[in-house]
DNA sequence: AAAGGCCACCCATTTACTTCA
DNA sequence: CGTGAAGTAAATGGGTGGCCT
């Protein structure tokens, strides 16, 4: 359809004093114009792109200039702002749509991310939890050698108490005060300690075990799923329109 | 200050046309 | 070529707010 498209001449009504009352009814101009012509609209046309809104004494005087009714003008504008309004939306439409599929897409990769630090960290539990066993396994050995060694020492105390205490020999001094704690193989007789002592082999001295570290993750990982903290993202749902998107937000969470 | 008329605007809808399958 | 659906611009009518008397 061309803009400013002309009724046929035979439409023309022969009375150039047409009221505004019979054009109502007739929806023609006072030329017998559906529509008005090229110039006239390009003259509209120039004025809305200076001001969207004309004066009143503006109005009069270029509906004199284009030979049209000034309420002829007033509706020519008016119905030029609904239609430029309409262009705005759907301008503001796509620039947010746009900005949503960006961030879905930075999403997408951020979460693409995190799966693999999971599974990261997942992975080194394992390691350390089979180190754990290896070095209990090894622990039971050494207790047993230990229990073995601690049979001939009753013998060696023996002979000693007959020897009286003056003669105690120094090593054996050492091996008294040992017994007391702290030191070498009870690292290995406490569980705790001897965790504590894998943890540090393995974090390099950090003071997080993994059990924290796994809570650092896990509240990541519920803050974005978390609606509340998505009831805070400025979007207006009628210009996100869900339903028109393959690729609905509820799905992230998939 | 309240009431009423006038005017311009917005918005949804109607009308009259064109285009196209 | 005729026809009906879809699209569009011009116009209508109701509602509303600002201004003036």
């Amino acid at each position: 359809m061309t803009e400013g498209g002309e009724y046929s001449p035979a439409m023309m009504s022969s009375d150039p004093f047409l009221t505004m009352k019979k054009m109502k009814k007739s929806n023609h101009n006072k030329n017998n114009q559906r529509r008005f012509s090229d110039e006239q609209i390009k003259s509209l046309e120039m004025m809305f792109e200076s001001e969207t809104r004309l004066e009143p004494r503006k109005k009069v005087q270029l509906a004199r200039e284009l030979g049209l009714q000034p309420r002829q003008v007033a509706i020519w504008f008016q119905n030029k702002r609904a239609r430029w309004k309409s262009k705005q939306l759907e301008t503001e439409y796509n620039i947010l749509r746009q900005n949503y599929d960006n961030l879905s897409s930075q999403f997408e990769s951020l979460k693409k991310e995190k799966q693999a630090l999971v599974s990261e960290l997942q992975r080194l539990k394992e390691a350390m939890q089979k180190k754990t066993q290896d070095e209990e396994r090894q622990c039971c050995r050494d207790q047993a050698v230990v229990a073995l060694s601690s049979t001939d020492h009753e013998s060696e105390n023996e002979e000693n108490r007959r020897r009286g205490p003056e003669e105690v020999r120094p090593e054996m001094e050492m091996e008294m005060k040992d017994e007391k704690g702290h030191h070498d193989h009870d690292d290995y007789d406490d569980d705790d300690g001897y965790n504590n002592n894998i943890k540090r082999e393995y974090f390099g001295g950090f003071e997080e075990e993994p059990d924290h570290l796994m809570n650092i993750v896990e509240p990541a990982d519920s803050c974005l799923t978390s609606s509340d903290d998505w009831r805070g993202f400025k979007s207006d749902t009628t210009l996100l329109d869900q339903s028109s998107n393959n690729y609905p937000w509820w799905d992230f969470w998939s």
